[in-house]
DNA sequence: CTGCTTGCAAATCTTTTGCATTGAA
DNA sequence: TTCAATGCAAAAGATTTGCAAGCAG
């Protein structure tokens, strides 16, 4: 079995669910893309797995982690996790809303734990989202 | 007139838009709360202003800069923005769902925009939201 | 086998639209 | 007066649910 599909057996069993052949359809139509709508997941689904079937599995899926919710402009978006491709934030352009990661960035990660510390907060977790014009669009 | 009212007001203006009743209805909900989801903006606004109302009225704020739509958890909420009170970003608490601010940090912001600029992105602005465990339920 | 998942259809909830009326300038 | 904004009702879109049948363990 391909390593990721292995990762994704193993991260359900771990929580105990099951691995099927719907949620493995699923995950695949999130791999190694940019974040996705709930809309363009269920289309690239469109025949294997049902619209109600995408929603229950992407649920559990962000329950165990699998998956994050980010805000990009204006509707949310769907991408694998960190454990599933490496921790990044998110360039977004105002005027082709065009997506793209940034580098990951040490001093700012310290930052915001700092920042989550003086508050008395223990972080687990962030979301950034850059909103601009990008080198093309400026 | 309230010096705020007076604020939207000359926003409105300024972009060729009118003062309504009902916006002033809509912008007096918003004043000093936390982020809400438009259900519970239309639920401040009901017997006053009808929901087809406020949904335009909120996308007429949003496309002026009157307000700022954030991802809080899993669905967005909707608060004044930065001109109408000050920059700030959000800790959400995972087990409590509450949403506090966090105090402007100038190294923070400048740590933005230099990442930004290292892609060639111009910012224009940026949301931050870190989860995690509130004090209370740490 | 046995219970968790799925597909399908229907129910709900959220957001948008058409249109006649009202209100701001 | 004049056109943009509003309320209301209905349409469209997104998400959830009930239930019988199918599949994983």
């Amino acid at each position: 079995m391909p390593e990721p599909l292995e990762q994704l057996r193993v991260t359900l069993k771990q929580r105990g669910q099951s691995f099927t052949k719907a949620r493995q359809i699923i995950f695949a139509a999130l791999q190694d893309k940019e974040p996705q709508t709930m809309h363009e997941i269920i289309l690239a689904c469109r025949g294997k797995v049902d619209r109600a079937s995408v929603y229950r599995s992407i649920a559990v899926f962000e329950q165990i982690g699998i998956i994050q919710r980010l805000q990009i402009g204006w509707k949310y978006k769907l991408e694998l996790s960190d454990s599933f491709h490496n921790h990044h934030h998110h360039l977004t352009c105002n005027n082709c809303g065009k997506t793209t990661r940034l580098p990951e960035d040490e001093q700012l990660e310290r930052r915001l734990d700092g920042l989550a510390r003086s508050q008395n907060f223990v972080m687990q977790g962030h979301q950034l989202e850059i909103q601009g014009r990008c080198q093309d669009c400026s």
